[in-house]
DNA sequence: CGTTGTGAAATGATTCACAGCT
DNA sequence: AGCTGTGAATCATTTCACAACG
């Protein structure tokens, strides 16, 4: 789904002013009948013989991701990947700003990084009520993370982005996707070694991870 | 798939010696008959009446996975996300090591990160045949990552986690995985926006993406 | 004529139910 | 009794095919 995003700003940015179906469905591995499904959930605003007005259908997307509304965002835990994140300039491209960072470390509490002043946890509920911060990205250690996660739901964070590793129990005012990446890197792993063996022996089936 | 492997490791460090599918189904969300369906693929190792030997079912997936095999990954971009990459902890507790990191910025060449040295990009060829590096973590910016990703590739790479937010065109001898922070935002800001509008006016079917 | 939107067929995945073993 | 492994039924998703439209 996102994809639609990245795929019709770039071709925005090429000039482009329609696209087919059929495109789409090849940048984004997709058939074009897949694409025409998904896309007329969205508003009938594909025209026939022609195909879809790449600046409409953008603004309809954004709209619908919010991502033309400011979403702003809260960055919990200034350990090692989060300092990545509070210097990732890709977020604003997307039409998102962390405003604020916090971490239980008194040390780091009042620093500045990437332009993101860092407070103490305890003022999380404040600042979101503050800054009416919607979004929150969960970046502390494992043992933390349960506990950070109740906090922020309950200073009325929506979503939750969680990198640490260690599945959060639901909570269901607030939806938690996961971004782990050393489960991404065994999967790559396991992608190779199955590719691997498959190439070697052709007869090794049954063993389909999804 | 990988979630298993997660499962069953904390399950061993509490000191469980079998578990049967419907507590692996629960804590994964899925399932009895889908995690027994999946297990079974592995081998037939689980015992009726008793259930799985945890210490047997982790080793067959281990060894699957090649997590026990001693996998070796490259680091391509020393930036934001690559240093956070290099003094991420948890890889090694999953069975990798990030052996040598890479940049073409001669500045950054010869430093060392998380204890890990940093190559200049040429050399790229030369040390991951002599460390026999299988993985890549590709974390340098877009406009770089298809010319970076295809001299991994050269280099005989078979799998490469790219978090670059920008599409490879594919090679039939490696595996990409996508990594795309800003892409993941996306999707649960556009989560939550459908949770709001569904709570709102629950009569709005039709827009569900996956 | 080319492309969208959508119903119908086909494909794949999930769930159910039960035989067999401990 | 309890649990696994697996075929049968159910459900969802993908693909195909075609009517309507510019």
């Amino acid at each position: 789904m996102s994809l639609y995003l990245r795929d019709l700003e770039v071709r925005l940015e090429q000039g482009e002013q329609t696209v087919r179906s059929r495109q789409l469905g090849e940048a984004l591995g997709l058939t074009d009948a897949q694409v025409r499904k998904d896309l007329a959930h969205f508003g009938h605003l594909g025209h026939p013989g022609i195909g879809y007005p790449i600046p409409d259908l953008l603004a309809r997307l954004r709209r619908l991701a919010g991502t033309d509304s400011g979403w702003t965002a809260a960055l919990v835990g200034v350990g090692n990947i989060g300092r990545a994140l509070l210097s990732y300039q890709r977020f604003e491209a997307e039409g998102f700003r962390i405003v604020a960072a916090f971490d239980e470390d008194h040390a780091k509490v009042g620093g500045i990084i990437g332009g993101v002043r860092i407070h103490d946890l305890a003022d999380l509920p404040v600042v979101v009520a503050r800054e009416g911060i919607r979004l929150g990205l969960l970046a502390v250690p494992p043992r933390a993370a349960q506990g950070c996660a109740d906090a922020m739901v309950a200073a009325g964070i929506r979503g939750i982005l969680n990198f640490a590793p260690r599945r959060l129990s639901p909570s269901p005012s607030t939806i938690v996707h996961e971004v782990d990446l050393s489960m991404s890197l065994v999967h790559l792993a396991l992608s190779v070694a199955l590719a691997d063996a498959e190439s070697a022996s052709p007869c090794l089936h049954g063993i389909l991870p999804r």
